[in-house]
DNA sequence: AAAATATATGAACGATTGTTCATATGTTCA
DNA sequence: TGAACATATGAACAATCGTTCATATATTTT
C-alpha cells in the first residue's frame, strides 16, 4: 500500500504525515486544477491513436505533400486498395484528413494545419537522435 | 482491379492509357522523393502510439505541469500504482518522459520541448471545435 | 442499359494492448 | 538486520485493432 496518496488529507495536526510530504497535496490540486478535462484529454488521446500506426502515418506524410487520390495512394504505399480505403476511413472520420471527389475518384488532404503541425514535430522528434 | 496504378509505366504511345493521368506518375514519384523514409515514419507512429491512450495522455498533461512522483500520479489519476507504473515503464522506454529518483521516490517529467509542444498542439486541434 | 472503373464496407481472424493480481526490487528508518 | 515504504514487473485475460476477402455502391463510358 501508499500511504503517500493520503498526503492530502491536509492531517496538520498528525506531525508523522504532516511533515512527509506537505507540497504535494498542492501540487496535487494545483495540478488538477491546471489540467484540461478529462473529456479533453480523452478525445486528444484518440486523435492520438488515429496517428499511431504505420500505414496511416504513410498516407499522412503522403497528402502533406498536396492531396492525393486512392488509387495514387495505394500505389505509392504498394498496399491493397481495401486496406488504403479503410485506413482512409478512419482518419476521416477523426477528422485529419478531408475529401472530395472529381469524377470516378476521391482527392483526400489533411484536414487542418494542426495536422501537418503534429505530424512534422513527431517526426523531428524521431530524427533528432 | 484498378488499372489507375499502372499509369506510372509510361504507356505514353497508348493513348487510351496515357491520357487519362499523365500527371499522376510524377505526383506519386515525386510524393515519394520528398517524403520522409520508411524508418523514420515507422519510428514516427510508434511515438504517436505512446500519446495514443488515455492513461498516458493524463499522465503526460500532470508532467507538463511539473515533475511528480508516482505516489502523487496515482492520487491525481486515482488509478492503481500498478497500472500508473506500466504506464510510466512504456512512456519511458518510449523517451516522452525521464526520471530521477530522491529517497526512496522516483520524479518523472517530459524529456523534451518536442512532447510538451505535441500535446498542446494536440489538444488544440481538439478543442477547436 | 450494361460494362468498366474507382472507392467503400461488413465479417472474420490473428495480433497487439491495458489492466489486474501477485510478487519482486530498491530505499530508508529503527 | 528487519520492517515499512515506494516503485517495478511478469503472467494472464478481455478488449481493441489492422488486414484480407468478398461484395456493395457510385460514377463514367459505350
Amino acid at each position: 500500500m501508499n500511504d503517500c496518496s493520503y498526503v492530502h488529507t491536509f492531517t496538520y495536526g498528525d506531525d508523522s504525515l504532516a511533515e512527509i510530504h506537505p507540497e504535494h497535496a498542492h501540487i496535487i490540486e494545483q495540478t488538477k486544477a491546471n489540467m484540461p478535462s478529462d473529456e479533453i484529454l480523452e478525445k486528444t488521446a484518440e486523435v492520438f491513436k488515429v496517428f499511431g500506426d504505420k500505414t496511416r502515418i504513410r498516407i499522412l506524410a503522403a497528402l502533406s505533400e498536396g492531396e492525393m487520390c486512392v488509387c495514387c495512394l495505394c500505389d505509392l504505399l504498394e498496399m491493397s486498395q481495401s486496406a488504403v480505403s479503410h485506413q482512409l476511413s478512419v482518419l476521416k472520420a477523426a477528422r485529419l484528413i478531408k475529401s472530395r471527389r472529381e469524377g470516378k475518384q476521391m482527392y483526400y488532404s489533411l484536414d487542418d494545419a494542426h495536422i501537418g503541425a503534429i505530424l512534422c514535430t513527431g517526426i523531428s522528434h524521431v530524427e533528432e537522435d
